[in-house]
DNA sequence: CGAGAGGTTGAATCGGATCAAATCAAGTGG
DNA sequence: CCACTTGATTTGATCCGATTCAACCTCTCG
């Protein structure tokens, strides 16, 4: 196994900025929270530290595929664009995180990859990937569980987007970016959104004024305090257990007067009272 | 490698039936519509056939991951299950399909494979699956392939969710269902849906009132045929162009007036006028 | 300072959800 | 065979949450 030579990203010209620095295995498997192989000694691969400005793409679509990325400091967006040019957000990632699976499937890059912030991104060439599993047996799961890990976070915004309120969706939102920074060691509970309401609203699905508003009530209400993109979660229990009833359709005829009940509590006006998990277990 | 012996499927009493088919590798490998390997000879793997019956549920939510399935004949659902209770529906799974995979990451499954007619499916052990791309090199490519394509699929998904309308979701839901069957061989013009409106509703984000009322509308204006479950499509190119003009917030200049006509074209009364790529690009 | 992007807020509208009722298909049991 | 049940579907009437449209505000940066 060779050090990887350093390989030009795209075609475009002037974004690219090299990076000097390079990580071994290890350091890639600590930062993708999967256990490292028994170590094979010396005979180590290094792969290139590259930097992006703000704003600069990582991949776009129809680009092609040939390396995975993994993201070693800053935040990004992922879209999709549809026919009219319009962007659809899919996720942001941020350290840790791995880009670019979708280019697998057919040697070509399925979405685009934004840095949203200055962004030091790992290259990880896809055939290096590919024979790592075959070198290190115990990695090879790990990397089918990466993979499947980001099948499940999807599948969980599928369900996210189709069931529940805006309110619910931004709530969402809020708590899980927090984990997300506390686990990266930063304050769960303050932080930075990288994003403009416009990325946010599409990525939940909804319009920019929505977030907006939605992000006043949450302000008002207490939960959250707000000064542009500076968000304080002050009431995350409020925030996790918030909801709207969900669709009568399917709901149980157990929990049917209950959640009737918690419509009133977390009624349009956005009362100082919410549902929680209690409530409805009673 | 062994023949795999019969592994009990489920703790679930009572609802599992031991298939008496086996297929071999390149069976497999044609059904996932990836090159065979070259063959290493006799020494191969057999894989179980396992039946279901329709409402028999292939695995369930948290059970233990070990295996993955691939569908060789029938229809299913996959769902998540959501705090109250409620299905939300993920995918309708049929012949070629790989299911399974959300199990990988924490070695339980995160959603629930439930059978919509009487299926045919295949076991792959997860273990027999990880040594296959060993053995196989060419194989391992194919795999994360297949992955890849899935998180294609969901990504698109969550495009088509957080930006479509009612009617195009429906429009393109007949599609691409046509779509598949004819893959398949089966008419890709007339067909059987094997889920209710519910489900489908549910897949769609939308309530199965609108399902309906949408798929009456499309009868009315002949695109389609309905009768129960018995769906003609008539007017394919109607169906995959009729769509609602994008959220304003990211449209270009350029499209603005051209879209806002087509907003006319396309309005709320379903006229007998829809929009389509040529008037969008005229 | 002025321009422009991002953000907030208000008022009106509309699309899809909700509620309700009738119809239809397929059993089930007397 | 018919009365009765049960689940799926259709259709109508109404309601409400989120979008849309619009005005205004607030930063930042040249």
């Amino acid at each position: 196994m060779v050090k990887n030579l350093p390989v030009t990203v795209s075609n475009e010209a002037g974004w690219r900025c090299h990076g000097n620095l390079w990580s071994n295995l290890r350091e890639i498997c600590e930062l993708l929270h999967i256990p490292a192989p028994a170590c094979s000694g010396e005979e180590e691969a290094l792969f290139q530290h590259v930097r992006f400005k703000a704003g600069q793409r990582v991949h776009t679509i129809g680009q092609d595929f040939d390396s995975l990325y993994i993201v070693n400091s800053g935040f990004l967006k992922t879209v999709l664009i549809d026919e009219y040019g319009n962007e659809q957000v899919l996720s942001f990632p941020m350290k840790g995180d791995l880009l670019g699976i979708d280019g697998i499937h057919n040697q070509h890059h399925a979405s685009e990859a934004v840095a949203l912030s200055d962004c030091d991104i790992i290259l990880l060439p896809y055939k290096t990937f590919a024979a790592m599993g075959r070198t290190y047996p115990e990695l090879e799961n790990a990397m089918y569980g990466v993979m499947s890990r980001e099948l499940v976070r999807e599948q969980s915004m599928i369900g996210m987007l189709s069931a529940l309120s805006a309110e619910a969706k931004v709530a969402r939102f809020l708590t899980s970016l927090g984990e997300s920074f506390s686990q990266l060691g930063y304050s769960g509970k303050c932080f930075n959104l990288r994003m403009t309401r416009h990325e946010i609203g599409s990525y939940l699905g909804l319009t920019l004024e929505t977030v907006s508003r939605t992000l006043s009530a949450f302000n008002e209400m207490g939960f959250i305090s707000v000064d542009q993109r500076e968000i304080c979660l002050l009431d995350t229990n409020a925030l996790k257990t918030l909801r709207r009833l969900p669709p009568a359709k399917a709901r149980s005829k157990v929990t049917e007067k209950v959640t009737e009940k918690v419509s009133v509590l977390v009624g349009k006006k956005l009362l100082p009272q919410w549902s929680n998990e209690t409530v409805v277990a009673a």
